[in-house]
Parts: C-alpha cells; sequence; structure tokens
DNA sequence: GACTAAGCGAGACGGTACGTCCTGTCTTGCT
DNA sequence: AGCAAGACAGGACGTACCGTCTCGCTTAGTC
C-alpha cells in the first residue's frame, strides 16, 4: 500500500541499477574469495559504487550477502514430472544444484551460521530463502494429493506438522551431503534417498 | 621408536595446561559473543595465555574452534535401550543435545561454512566431529543386526552407501530443524522422525 | 596551475587540525618517555585520532619526529646584536635552548642516527633542521660583512667550503657539548667558543 | 681485585669465546640491518649461542652496541708526527676512519641518543668510547708542550676547561661533518679544520 | 529557472582486530 | 653453575576493514 502510492519522496531517486551491481559485485565476490573474505569495501568497488550507497541499503555484510544469494532461488520451479517419486527427486536435485554453486555454498551457510544469534537475520532468511523451496515441497504434496498417490490431509495441524519433518529430512539430508560429507549429489543418490523418504512415509501412513 | 615417543626433544616443553586453558576459554567466548565475533587475542587473554602461544599451536580461528567444538563431543555415547528406534532416538536427542549449547551451534555451523573452501578444514572437522558421530550410527547398526532387527550385511559396498545415506539423513534433519528451523528437538520430533527413518529403511529392504 | 591551487580534490578533506594534534602528542611523548619508547600508538592516542590517520600522512617513526622535532626551529631567530661576536654567541646560545629541551635531545640524535642508513630521511632532516640553523649563520655573516668586521667573500667556492666547515663547527661543538658531555651551554661557554673560533677565522685569513 | 682472587665460583665458568663471538656477531648485524633492526635474538644465532646466554652478560641492547663498538677504538693510537698541526690532523682523521665503518655509524649515535635518558648509558659510553679518544687528545697537548709548541698550563682548573672545549670542538665538527652533513673528512678538510683550531688556540692564548 | 532535498563518488576519519616480531624470562636436559 | 634450545607473557608493529563523516557534484521534483 505504501509503496504502491510511494509518494515520490523529495530527493534524488535512488539508482535502480546501483542495486542489481552490488548484488552481482557480491556473488561474484563470493566465488572469488568466499565468505570470510568478502569485504563490503571491495564489493562496493567492483560494483562500481561508493561505500555509503551500499550502507544505504543494507545494513552489513549478512544482509546483503542473504539477499544475493536468495536471488539464486529465483529460478527455482517444479516442473511435472508425472509422479510423487520424480517430482522429490526434481526437488533434491535442483535444490542440489544451487547448492553446487560456489557463490551459495559459501554463502549460504555462513548466514546460517550467523542467524544463530540474530533472529532478525534468520527471519529474512527464513522469508527468502527457507520458504521459496518449502513451497516446492507442498505443491508437490498438492500435486500428489491431486493424483490420488497421497491421502487428503484431515487434520490441519498434524498435517503441518508432518510437512515440516519432511521439510526438515529434505533439506537437511542435502546440506549435510553436499556440505559436510562433500559428496555429490547426483541423480543415483536422489533415487535412494527419495525411496527411504516415500517408504518412510507411506508404511508410516498405513500404520 | 624415536618420534613415537617424542624423543625429549630439546628446549622447554610446550605447555599442557595452556591448550586445555585456551580451548575452555574459547568455548567461553562463543558463548558469550558468538562465532563472528570472536577474537583470538580475546581468547588468548580470557585463557591467560599469549597470542603467540595461541598461534603456536593453531593456525588460526577455524582450527581452533573445530578443536573446542569436537571436545563437546567426546562425551557421546550410546547407552543399549534394547530396540533399535529407541537406540535412534537416543542418538538423536544426543547429537540434538550438544546442538543446543550455544558455543556449538554458534561454531559448528560457521566452520562448515568455512570448510567448502578449506579442504584441510573439512578433513579436520571430519575427523574430530563427524566421525564421531557416525561411529554411534554404526555401532547401533550393529547392534540390531545381533538382535536380529536387522539382517546382517551381504555386500559390503552397497552396506556402506545405505550407511552414508543414513548418516546423511539422520545428521542433516537434525541439524536443519535446530538451526535452519529454529525448532527445539525434543523426544516428540525424535519418535517421527525415528519412526519415518525406520519405516523407510525396512520397507526398503523388502522390495 | 591546477595541481598547484590543489584543485579541490575528490573526498573528505584531511583533517588540519589532526597533523597539529599529531605533531604535538608526538613531543608530548618524547618529553616523557623518550624516543626509545615512543609507540605510535600511543602518540594516536593522546592526539586522539586513529592510528591510520598518522600512518596516511608520515610513514613511520622517523619521519614524525622530524617533523615534530623540526616545529622546534621555527622560532630560530637572530636578533642584531651589533658585533660579531655576540651575534655567534646568539646563534649558539639560541641553538642551545633548542637543544636542552628534552623532546629535542631525545629525538634529535636519534633521528640523525637513523639517517645514517636512510638517504631520505637524511635529507629530509637536512632541509626541515640543518638548513634552518645554516641559514642563521649565513645571515650573521652577511651582517658583519656588512659591518666591515669580515671582507666580502671574493670567491664563491672557497666561500661555500669555508661555510661549511664554520657550521660543522658551531653545530658539532654545541651539540657535544650538550648531548655527548653533557654539560650546560651556558654564556661562558658560548663566550669562550666564541673567542675560538673568532680567533681562528680572522688569524686564518690574514695568514 | 674481585677477579684477581675470582674465588673459582662453583659451577661451570662462562665461557670466554662466547663473550667475542656475540661482540663480533653484534657488529656484523650492526653492518648489514643498522641498529634500530638489530635483534638480541639475531645476534644470539649468529654467535652460536642462545639468547640466556648473552642476557647474562648484558642487560640489553645498549649497554651491548656499547661495547661491541667500544672495541673498534681499541685500534686508536697516535703516532709522534712532529708537529702539533700534523698530531691534531692525525687524531682526527683516525677518528673519522673509525665513524667511517657502518657498525659504528650506525651504532654510536643510537647510543647517545638513548644516553640522553640514561645516565648510566652515558657513564659507559664516556668511559668507554669518549674518554678513549680524550686520551689522545691530552697526549697530543703534552707533547706540543714538551715541543715548547704550547706555554705549559699555570692553572689547572682553566687547563681542563680549555682540553674540554678543544675536545667538543674536535669531536663535534668531526662527528657533525661526517654524520650530519654527510661529507668526507678527508686530509683537505682535517687541515682546513686544524689550522682553524689552532690559528683560534694561539691567537687566544695571545690576547 | 531557482530551490530544495536526497543520492552519489570519493576518500578521510576513529576504531578494532589481525598475524608477526621482538623482548626478557622461564623451563627443559646436557655439560 | 653454564649452556643450547625453545616455549612463554607481554607489547608494539603496520595493515586491513568497519561503519561514519564530510566534501563537491548530480538528479529529480516543487515553487
Amino acid at each position: 500500500m505504501q509503496s504502491r502510492t510511494s509518494a515520490a519522496r523529495p530527493g534524488r531517486p535512488r539508482s535502480a541499477a546501483a542495486a542489481t551491481a552490488i548484488l552481482a559485485a557480491t556473488r561474484e565476490v563470493l566465488v572469488e574469495v568466499g565468505w570470510s573474505k568478502l569485504t563490503l569495501g571491495d564489493v562496493a568497488t567492483r560494483a562500481g559504487v561508493a561505500k555509503t550507497t551500499l550502507y544505504r541499503r543494507w545494513s552489513g555484510k549478512n544482509e546483503l550477502v542473504v539477499d544475493a544469494v536468495a536471488e539464486l532461488f529465483d529460478e527455482l520451479e517444479l516442473p511435472d514430472r508425472g509422479t510423487l517419486a520424480a517430482d522429490v527427486e526434481g526437488v533434491v536435485l535442483q535444490f542440489a544444484a544451487i547448492l553446487a554453486r560456489p557463490e551459495a555454498k559459501s554463502g549460504l551457510m555462513a548466514v546460517v551460521a550467523e542467524s544463530t544469534r540474530d533472529d532478525a537475520l534468520r527471519q529474512r532468511i527464513g522469508e527468502s530463502i527457507v520458504d521459496r523451496q518449502k513451497r516446492l515441497v507442498l505443491e508437490g504434496r498438492a500435486r500428489a494429493q491431486a493424483r490420488g498417490e497421497l491421502p487428503p490431509e484431515p487434520d490441519a495441524a498434524e498435517s503441518a506438522r508432518t510437512m515440516d519433518l519432511i521439510f526438515d529430512v529434505i533439506a537437511g539430508a542435502v546440506v549435510h551431503r553436499a556440505l559436510v560429507s562433500a559428496e555429490p549429489v547426483d541423480a543415483t543418490w536422489a533415487r535412494s534417498f527419495t525411496a527411504l523418504l516415500l517408504n518412510g512415509l507411506t508404511a508410516a501412513t498405513t500404520d
């Protein structure tokens, strides 16, 4: 509502080009030197922008990196592959593809680490990054229910709890495999993992 | 024979007390200010030690924090609870208990993040922290097989692959729940998760 | 034309107050702890300035101390006392008065010592300090020639050589008396020294 | 008296070779890196000696350098050249020859600078270095008096005062020429200087 | 068409931490 | 006791970034 009218604040408007250049420069630097050696001064220089311009829009390194990495998740999409298993594998592989990019690898865990002491940051990560992926899982379940692969949810609370569990399992396993074990998340692994997960789910519900 | 038994190198030997004090101080500082504001100078001061002493033994913040956090995992142990499900829940809860401590929370993800650009660091984390937990899972499986809950492994390679998958799922899910979703890993969650995992496993093997 | 008048370089201009405060702080510290224990960090703190600001303008301790001490020589002046002898005594006593100040005592010899291995430093000392005093001697000679106490110089090269000799004798003797022998350069000593010097000069010229 | 009886102190006696090696190493380092970058650890290493050995004998850098430089003055000697003027020139050139050596150049002014805040150091310099040269001047005067070039001294106090003046003039002028003006003290300069000095003295005494 | 108000580049500023170097002291075991 | 070796507490170094601040200069909207 506020931004719609936008009220034409007096003074020179902020340059849209600057924001784009800064986020792109941030990802470049992440790729080249990693999170811990990323410098706001360096980012500003590469973006051809003054440090003041950067600080006018982001309060610090963490916020900037979250936004820079979040843009990587814009491309997430879940093509309908026909079966629940195929859809899950799709989510897994898409997520893994993003995690394989050095700008995500380096930045993502770092901001998560920072977020353990900064609630505002955690919330920002949740909105910009986590929820973006969660949406895919929700969509997949809706499709599966439409296809009749899964029964409709009778209890909303129970449903939400299961959803969270599934999401933690999927996202957690992929991240752990990719970053901690440092092994490739390829089609083979995705198939094994999906089998484990779906068997667990269907067996559980038939209990 | 000479180098194995230290051979009484010339000069004043390194103080054993210093290492202990430094690691303890590191955990203290992690609790108080978190990883990103942890300063080696600060750690040294608290430990009552000169910065030189610290740098003589650790090459930097990352290595130091890995060792400091690794000590937290020394207490890991897996009491025999009688059934596979109970044992898995035990592992999950023990791991979650460590992750709930602020010194681990703050430091663990940070060093994992750093390790994405530093192979030596990743290996160090693997040996000091990850393998320590993996051992519990291996032990749990052996017990289950002894009890007859799980069949013996016919194919060693396949067995190792399954083991890795299980480990990524357990560790990943717990970490994601605790640090990213920031929800408590309590007995209820542990039971749901274990059910999902074991159902997945047994169903899968009967396929 | 552009660079002469500074041309309004971009960015925030350097604070003039900072330079003043730094040089004053340097002299304070010289008085209190002497050259060898003078710390650039300490100077910066006292001046209410960051170390960066200090290093942006001076390349190190030596350059800083030269400038700080050089300012002491700003007050040098040679009142016309009527005779050559009186003027020489005036120069001697003025120089001695500066050397008696602890900030000069402590710093001057130290930078001279350093200058034996640093040509740029020696040149800086020459311009900022030595030449300032030399000027007085030149002025004294011109006056004496105007008064008819000394004959005009026929040979410029010979004149320069004599001038250098006289200057080394005056400056050297005063410094040696004050700093090495550590005896006061008072009116009595100045009179004896001046007699020796002027007798030597006039006798020499009559040879 | 103490060293005569020496009493065969218990324990291993101090190695005489160590002291020699340390002083030689000190001069080497002075030549190579100069006073300000000379390190006691470095000296010890070069001398093939432990730092403890060094500290057992000298209390610090200044004392060590004074002793190392003082040894250079051991070779001072004043051959009888027949006339007072020749003897003075001899002293001047000998002193200049030592000052021309980099180990003296670098170290001598530095310890003098330090001595402005350390009386014990000044005394040590006086005894080890300054008096060594002063002796030559005294000897020269005695010879000149024996030859009849100078009258015998009637008043001891006046004599001492004149002696000090002469010494400050000679030593001061040579040091200033060599280190501050950084011009060579060669035979030509020595002749001009000596003429100035002796003319001043004889004219003064005939006043 | 001047005025106002904010954005922008540049770069200096007060700070904090870095990782290294040196000091002078202290253990070691050997001589 | 002396001695080589080397660890130790402490402190300064000179550098790198941080986040803020002044500069002079756009670049829009409003009178």
